[in-house]
DNA sequence: TTTTATCGTTTACAGATGTAATCGAATCGA
DNA sequence: TCGATTCGATTACATCTGTAAACGATAAAA
């Protein structure tokens, strides 16, 4: 992926990532969450930024295109975890969560998904 | 703290926060990393707009203002650390916790903060 | 076949952001 | 005292972002 991603854009990708793709704008558009409230042209608006960047490929289907994603989640999230640590608490983990522990913002099976991972990694 | 700060804007703060307040806009530009490697009038700019969304306070000392941060760091890396992992994570630490594993990212130190963390939550 | 709905494309426009230059007032140095 | 320096304030300006409307081509409906 060459560049990054908007919030709006964001939005955009994860309905293209959690749904069986590809889809036309207009299956884009009604899936996105309704607080966005969007129209249909912003949709476009952003779909057409995202083609700028490459992360989404287009395939023509008659006179329409069906959209997909050209970027996985995986790696784009993973650098923007990276990107957010490093900035905020200088590329450690345990600051952030700290950070997050204090507001009692873990729940209990994300608390022994992390001690699972943790025994893992011991080893 | 009423705006989210831009990542210019942060930088700012990260000086003022680091080092002993108040400071000069002279002073807040010598200790930008060099990095940035900007002019004094973008250190200016970048006050003038932190006033405006009252990140920091001036100190009228004769001609000119000294600086302080107005907002906290803590509160505000912890709302931006929610934000993210809600955004990115559907608010789960376990996912980012594993995505930063994979890429062997955690240090020993790190994870022996971790763990300490833990113990304590379990109990 | 004529109207209408639907596509993608182009254009719009205000606010945020990065990155300054300029300007007028004050002060410092000579 | 007078020019140089230093402040903050004002203005600049391109790019990105959010959020569309308008437009022209095409296809579907009547």
């Amino acid at each position: 992926m060459e560049k990054r991603l908007s919030d709006a854009e964001w939005d955009v990708m994860e309905v293209l990532w959690s749904s069986d793709q590809p889809l036309t704008a207009t299956d884009i558009a009604e899936r996105i969450p309704a607080e966005r409230d969007w129209s249909l042209a912003t949709v476009k608006s952003l779909l057409t930024r995202l083609l700028a960047k490459r992360a989404v490929s287009p395939a023509k289907d008659g006179r329409r295109f069906l959209y997909s994603p050209a970027i996985a989640r995986d790696p784009y999230v993973a650098d923007e975890s990276r990107r957010f640590v490093d900035r905020l608490f200088g590329g450690k983990l345990s600051p952030l969560f700290a950070q997050l522990a204090e507001g009692e913002t873990i729940d209990k099976d994300d608390l022994a998904a992390i001690e699972a991972l943790l025994k893992e990694l011991r080893q």
